[in-house]
DNA sequence: TCGCCATTTCGCGATATGCCAATATGTTGG
DNA sequence: CCAACATATTGGCATATCGCGAAATGGCGA
């Protein structure tokens, strides 16, 4: 079924994208060892505003990379090891039909 | 050594960032089956400028996905194996620290 | 050397991204 | 319900990216 290249799926798309920023690439650093951290905390650690800790934290779960959880009046994300596993093995694959 | 997270390495991040377009997925695809083409034969296959095609190409070999030499007046292009499987270890090896 | 051909570089407008301050939304405790 | 807090959304601006056509560069053969 697959004879013609199969393209990147969009999960794996926005798995890429999210990653292709230093921001995001410093900020999952902060999810370390199962970190589960809020919004402001990302932020302070981070050393960017608030919204944009939000911003960024959004594109970073629409690319499959942490998750959130309400607690309280507080949002918690930590990383999703599980889709991250799966973008990685669908990049794999791409990777064998291509290079 | 790496007591302090590591971010990404310089050679992984372009490497995401040339992946994150799906413009130059399309490219990479066709280098399918170790092909070797040209800018031009690029341009055409993927319904591009002939100039766009070379400055993503471009983009491509920066982040080690693909590699050129020159033949006569032409450049050909094909997929970079070992040096795709070194970066998509480096990013492995960034989400085992941060998920 | 001259002219041709393929590629690269340049200049451009259109669109997307990054970050912020301000405002809106939503949740909890009183 | 109200006040207070945490997050999400909005509007704005600066910068980056995308794709193009035109012009510059480089190599090859006559």
């Amino acid at each position: 079924m697959s004879g013609q290249p199969a393209g990147l799926s969009t999960a794996a798309h926005e798995f890429l994208k999210a990653l292709a920023s230093p921001t995001r690439q410093r900020i999952m650093l902060l999810f370390a060892h199962g970190a589960e951290l809020s919004v402001g905390e990302v932020a302070e650690r981070a050393g960017i505003g608030q919204s944009t800790a939000s911003e960024q934290l959004n594109l970073l779960r629409r690319g499959g990379i942490v998750t959130s959880r309400r607690d309280g009046r507080t949002v918690l994300y930590r990383s999703d090891r599980e889709s991250a596993a799966a973008a990685l093995g669908d990049l794999q694959a791409y990777l064998r039909d291509c290079c």
